[in-house]
DNA sequence: TGACTCGGTGAACGTTCGTTCGCTACCATG
DNA sequence: CATGGTAGCGAACGAACGTTCACCGAGTCA
């Protein structure tokens, strides 16, 4: 329905600026009805739709799909027209590049070591603490007191550090190689 | 207060579970306090460290710093250690590339077109809607029916649309030139 | 040792919440 | 025309909510 999409987009402003869903009075105020009962109906519209549910307690949350922003196609491949938002794909930036919350930072790089990986000066890449990772990986790891992001390599003469960047030598720690983390992803804005 | 700070992340994880925060009476459950008076002050603690606030009606909702992730330096440049996580410096990522959350969309792209300028063929651009864009920002643009990535430029002979990878001819478009929207971000994960 | 703060307990209180029910209006379908 | 489904109104209800208050133990400082 149209206009149940109109006051979504009222809710979803809503819970951009206050961080949480308003009551059920306060709704029905934002989305310009006069009853709270007219406003249980819209809400349980929504939950059908998969946009809200209700977990313990009876208590209203909205779901991934609320925050999820619509993924509109491929390109340069000819995607189709944006208007038929159905939502059927859609995905929340945060969700899709954090698996574990608790054990995830992001670190600022410096550089251009990486490069050739897609990784440039100032992008941000989210690491996962861990303190050992696979040949291949990309990593944060400190060797000789020196944070750096590498690829993870190995071979007859134990773990070494390759940049993806061909000018820079592979890093063979003297000591130990410790890791900080693996590199889940990356991100970075434009002016 | 380091019990604080365990009580934190039961609360983070909540809320990564359910969407919503717990009431006081499931916070108590949950953080390991017995009545909702001990929640209440626990609750004022974190709303003094601006983790949490009361919005109208007294409700309470999470903060943009409730959400953020840890942002703990920069690297290769050797960064501070990660235990002093203070929080001082984090950021939400949703909140970092995305300015207008009902203008944007997200494209998965396809193609090494721009592959000089970082972004791979797979990666997820964050795109603003919009019919005008300065010369030099990266657009998606239709040109003769077909929606591309590229570098938007002008010269002499009008807009054109440039490849950062110089494989790629300029696309000077026959008719008129279509903007769809502004690259504002780009992400990517890595398996 | 006394005074004070801080984190927590337990109970009582008034409010606000989401639900429910009956009703009306509209609109498509047969 | 009758019919059934959908959208919203208005009022009433019980339950759950967050607040408040008095009280307690542990630590700290003079």
């Amino acid at each position: 329905m149209d206009l149940d999409q109109k006051r979504l987009d009222l809710l979803r402003d809503y819970v951009a600026e206050h961080g949480v869903l308003p009551s059920y009075a306060a709704m029905a105020g934002l989305i310009g009805m006069k009853s709270k009962a007219g406003v249980a109906k819209f809400v349980e519209r929504l939950c059908r739709r998969g946009l809200l549910r209700k977990g313990p307690g009876g208590r209203l949350a909205p779901t991934r799909a609320f925050h999820a922003r619509p993924l509109v196609g491929h390109a340069p491949a000819g995607f189709p027209s944006p208007a038929d938002e159905l939502m059927e794909d859609a995905l929340t930036i945060d969700d899709y590049l954090v698996d574990h919350p608790s054990r995830t930072v992001l670190v600022q790089v410096r550089g251009d070591s990486m490069l050739g990986a897609g990784i440039q000066d100032g992008d941000y890449v989210v690491v996962e603490r861990a303190d050992q990772a696979q040949p291949g990986q990309i990593v944060v790891a400190r060797v000789d007191g020196e944070y750096t992001i590498k690829y993870l390599m190995r071979d007859g003469d134990g773990w070494f550090l390759r940049a993806a960047n061909p000018h820079y030598p592979d890093l063979r720690p003297q000591g130990s190689l410790d890791l900080f983390g693996i590199v889940r992803g990356q991100f970075r804005r434009y002016a």
